[in-house]
DNA sequence: TAAGTGTATTATATCACTTAATACACATAG
DNA sequence: CTATGTGTATTAAGTGATATAATACACTTA
């Protein structure tokens, strides 16, 4: 595993995804959890760049979809900030968690699975969300 | 919504992924909710593109990746064909379930979602595959 | 003033996807 | 045998998203 850590930030990049989508994930996730503190600075996007060996352009693009979603506030000639509005990140958690339930629920229903199926199928295989 | 019937399915495609993934995955459904017969011929490489006003190249695409699955047969001349082997059918449905719920769970964990969490969104959603 | 921030711009390269135009091998109806 | 309809292969071209590179500018702070 190509695993890198920056700012106390793990990431694993490779190129089955767009690196940008993959940064913005994984910066998520570590605010989701709870990993980097509110209001916290994370890298700049030259660091960033420099620690993952990508553009500071593909950063940029990562960076500026956080701030769109208000995950974080970015001070010109500071810094970029997680925000310190608990709120937002349950909402975006929130968000992110229906979405993917959508998705997961019409693609096995497409698949002709019922209700009751798809219970049954994450109850054999529940125990690994932590 | 853009909605096309070419041999007996119906068909929405858009610009938000692969044409031939799209195709893939609304002949594969056919299959796997039984809408379309065991056996059946489905409708030639050239009907489909110009029902779906496509190109032939990106059907074959669609086709060789369900015959790779072994979801059909094709018989040089004649045309391609839903296999006629049930068991065939019920293992790709169950194998692309388990994806699903991999990669749905997945996306849950890394968001800090408990494995209670989601069965609690999930209850809360769950009349919705049939 | 110098160094480090975010941001914008322009150019280039690459890759996946799609289309287009042909051609070939095979099966079947006439 | 012929014509038509199958799957299949090949070559070429165009498009769009992604990523890189190089540079510049506005702002903040030590």
């Amino acid at each position: 595993m190509n695993e890198t850590t920056v700012g106390g930030m793990k990431f694993v990049l490779d190129l089955s995804q767009p690196l940008y989508e993959q940064v913005l994930a994984q910066v998520r996730s570590s605010i989701a959890k709870g990993e980097i503190a509110l209001g916290e600075k994370i890298p700049s996007v030259r660091e960033m760049a420099q620690g993952l060996k990508i553009n500071p352009n593909t950063v940029m693009r990562a960076y500026q979809e956080l701030e769109r979603d208000q995950l974080t506030e970015t001070r010109r000639g500071q810094g970029t900030f997680i925000t310190t509005d608990s709120e937002k990140v349950r909402t975006i958690r929130y968000r992110l968690a229906e979405e993917a339930v959508d998705e997961f629920l019409a693609k096995l229903g497409s698949l002709g699975f019922t209700a009751s199926e798809v219970a049954a199928i994450l109850r054999s295989k529940g125990g690994e969300a932590r």
